[in-house]
DNA sequence: GTATGCTTTCGGC
DNA sequence: TTACGGCCGAAAGCATAC
């Protein structure tokens, strides 16, 4: 064991020395959805472009999934209510436009393959962002990286026209936070002996998964910047977060991370929810919705040849606040039946436990098992 | 008391 | 005056087993 121990200590001690040290490229596509309708209408460039999710109920229900520049300007951001955005576009020449997500996916596809071709190790994180490791490829040199990441964007731009931006770091964490700082079009190089500067005047809020509530936390303790985090005790944050999170603050604020980057697998759950006509707790109403989702999902389950076996339903109540229910079956199914039959009883059991009228209904599958895989192991045990 | 598993909520994009 | 999507994975919260 110890002999094994040694043997992958020199390893990573060669690599060091042939390849120099770990780069990871994050790219993040610009203001996507909306660069999308730039790119296929240029008039749109000079306007604030508003993409919106229209749940149906109303004219102009619904929130922004994304805006341009111009109309972020006018305090026209992410997740704000249609009606908002259109109150505060309301003197301006603005564009709003339904999100067309075959349209974006397609040039995300395009994209994609071309940065995946300049990696070394490929990671796509959702339909505008991905890691690339390059250490191979350059050899570990962050000056080649940056001279990499120009003929990217520039080839990018040549022949899809989308702009996107770039952070380049020792690990993926300082990838992201490099990149987040720098947008549209933007280009952050951090390098390992830059790392600790460049992180510890920032607040902790830019680490990812330091959101509102965790920052309001770490500030009544006297954490306000990374800095701040990173010379904090670490068996404090422990009392504080439990062993896991305390432990990775700790490590993110001192810019220590060891994620590698590799091939996004299959996702683990597959998902649908809907914003009903109007708010109801009419049990048949809500069944009729359901089952337009079941469908759609158990479409998704063929496609991929699995098998589920937890369901559950989610409920946004008429206050906007968030019910679920979920249940793990006794064994793996594909039977849209089940699923249906399934999903009536949690839904009764959700209806039971408030007085309050739904306005939106959502059902999720997960805990997924190949068919392929139960098939081998049949085939081979017959 | 700690690990594990099940269920609900949180939060990013 | 108010106004409010549709995903996903991770974390939190809780119960049970050892």
């Amino acid at each position: 064991m110890k002999g094994l121990t040694s043997i992958l200590i020199i390893n990573k001690i060669w690599r060091k020395v042939l390849v120099g040290s770990t780069i990871i490229l994050l790219a993040d596509l610009d203001y996507f959805f909306a660069q999308c309708e730039e790119l296929r209408n240029p008039d749109l460039k000079i306007k604030p472009v508003v993409v919106g999710v229209y749940s149906g109920r109303t004219q102009d229900s619904g929130a922004v999934s994304t805006a341009n520049y111009v109309a972020r300007k006018y305090g026209v951001n992410s997740g704000i209510p249609l009606h908002l955005a259109r109150k505060r576009l309301q003197n301006v020449d603005a564009v709003f436009l339904p999100v067309d997500y075959k349209y974006y996916k397609h040039i995300s596809d395009e994209i994609m393959a071309q940065l995946r071709s300049y990696s070394d190790l490929f990671e796509q994180v959702g339909i505008d962002e991905a890691y690339l490791d390059v250490s191979k490829k350059v050899q570990g040199s962050f000056k080649a990286a940056g001279l990499l990441v120009e003929k990217i964007k520039n080839e990018v731009k040549k022949k899809i026209g989308i702009s996107f931006s770039m952070g380049i770091g020792p690990n993926k964490l300082v990838a992201k936070i490099a990149a987040d700082s720098n947008k549209p079009d933007g280009l952050t190089i951090v390098k390992p002996s830059n790392v600790n500067s460049f992180l510890e005047s920032l607040p902790v809020s830019r680490l990812p998964g330091i959101g509102k509530k965790t920052s309001q936390k770490m500030n009544l303790l006297g954490i306000n910047t990374i800095g701040d985090l990173a010379h904090y005790d670490v068996q404090s944050l422990i009392d504080s977060f439990g062993r896991n999170l305390g432990v990775y603050y700790h490590n993110s604020a001192n810019g220590v991370n060891n994620e590698p980057v590799h091939e996004a697998n299959e996702a683990e759950s597959i998902s649908r929810i809907s914003t009903l006509k109007e708010n109801t707790r009419d049990l048949s109403a809500l069944l009729d919705k359901t089952d337009q989702l079941i469908l759609s999902i158990h479409r998704d389950l063929l496609n991929r040849n699995s098998k589920f076996k937890r369901v559950g339903v989610i409920a946004i109540m008429a206050n906007l606040s968030v019910r679920s229910k979920s249940k793990t079956l006794l064994s793996s199914s594909d039977q849209i039946d089940l699923l249906k039959k399934s999903v009536q009883n949690l839904l009764e059991s959700l209806i039971g436990e408030s007085e309050m009228k739904i306005r939106r209904i959502g059902v999720k599958i997960s805990e997924f098992t190949s068919n392929k895989e139960t098939q081998k192991q049949l085939s081979s045990y017959f």
